[in-house]
DNA sequence: GACGCTGTTCTATT
DNA sequence: GAATAGAACAGCGT
């Protein structure tokens, strides 16, 4: 669900909440999410200053004073920031003491979320940052062309890849093949050079007005306590089964690729 | 109560 | 290697 639009929205508030706070204490109550060396991971963090949030794709990177704390949402996972006082509830996962005397909360109801400690100088070297592609704005388009054409895969599945292109998820994979009238089942080898230009087109596109609106907020997923995303109004086809497309009017259709359910305009889409 | 579906990524298998 | 199926997990609707 936190796709890069989500994720950027909550880097963006994280931002104005913690940085400049010392982590004092960590609190683990579901140890799992993390991946590194459970005892390793509480002291590492422990004194430590948050100095800067980054974000690649989808992933989160606190950068602190020696370490660099990357970040998964997976699917529904989101921070709360509370007074050290505040109840904590069922899937409040890991707490972060910070200097402010308020706590940073990881809650995750599916507890998907992962979270990977690195040595400032190597973190972009270690999975799982080593294998996460471009974004769109900064994708090599001519290099992007050729790996899309060598594939015998749907295009959805070739964009939902982090390797070659990241940030996308299910959402605005769904929202970029509408703007760019391409079928989600068109197999990567058979696109032109122009299709595949004007995918990269309206994946920047879709997602810089995302990022601008805040994100999407639908099913559970809010970026951060109270904050709402506002591009769930923009939406032309995801989540809009049997309302008409916003350009010819034909009822959108769900169907299912690799899995995934899938929105599209069966007249718009070829 | 059982089952399918939800979305993302990693792992195992072909 | 490329493609695919399955697993990690909780909750909601049927």
């Amino acid at each position: 669900m936190p796709e890069l639009p989500e994720v950027e929205t909550v880097r963006r508030t994280l931002e104005k909440l913690i940085v400049g706070q010392k982590i004092m204490d960590v609190r683990m109550r579901y140890p799992k999410i993390v991946q590194t060396d459970v005892e390793t991971f509480q002291k590492t963090l422990k004194g430590q200053v948050i100095h800067t949030i980054e974000r690649q794709g989808k992933h989160l990177i606190l950068l602190l004073d020696h370490d660099a704390l990357i970040i998964h949402l997976r699917m529904e996972g989101r921070f709360f920031y509370h007074p050290s006082h505040h109840p904590l509830t069922k899937h409040d996962h890991l707490v972060f003491e910070l200097s402010s005397g308020y706590n940073l909360i990881y809650h995750d109801t599916r507890k998907f979320g992962t979270m990977h400690l690195y040595d400032l100088k190597d973190y972009k070297n270690q999975p799982p940052l080593v294998h996460v592609g471009p974004e769109p704005k900064d994708i090599e388009v001519s290099q992007f062309i050729s790996h899309v054409q060598k594939r015998k895969t749907e295009i959805k599945a070739i964009l939902l890849d982090q390797h070659a292109i990241s940030g996308l998820g299910n959402i605005y994979v769904d929202e970029t093949l509408f703007r760019a009238r391409i079928h989600p089942t068109r197999l990567g080898s058979s696109l032109s050079d122009q299709e595949i230009k004007t995918i990269v087109f309206q994946a920047q596109d879709v997602l810089e007005e995302a990022t601008l609106q805040g994100g999407t907020t639908i099913r559970t997923f809010e970026p951060m306590d109270g904050v709402h995303g506002r591009f769930q109004q923009e939406l032309a086809v995801h989540t809009h089964v049997g309302k008409p497309c916003p350009i010819c009017h034909t009822p959108i259709i769900k169907i299912k690729v690799k899995g995934r359910g899938t929105y599209v305009c069966p007249t718009c889409q070829h």
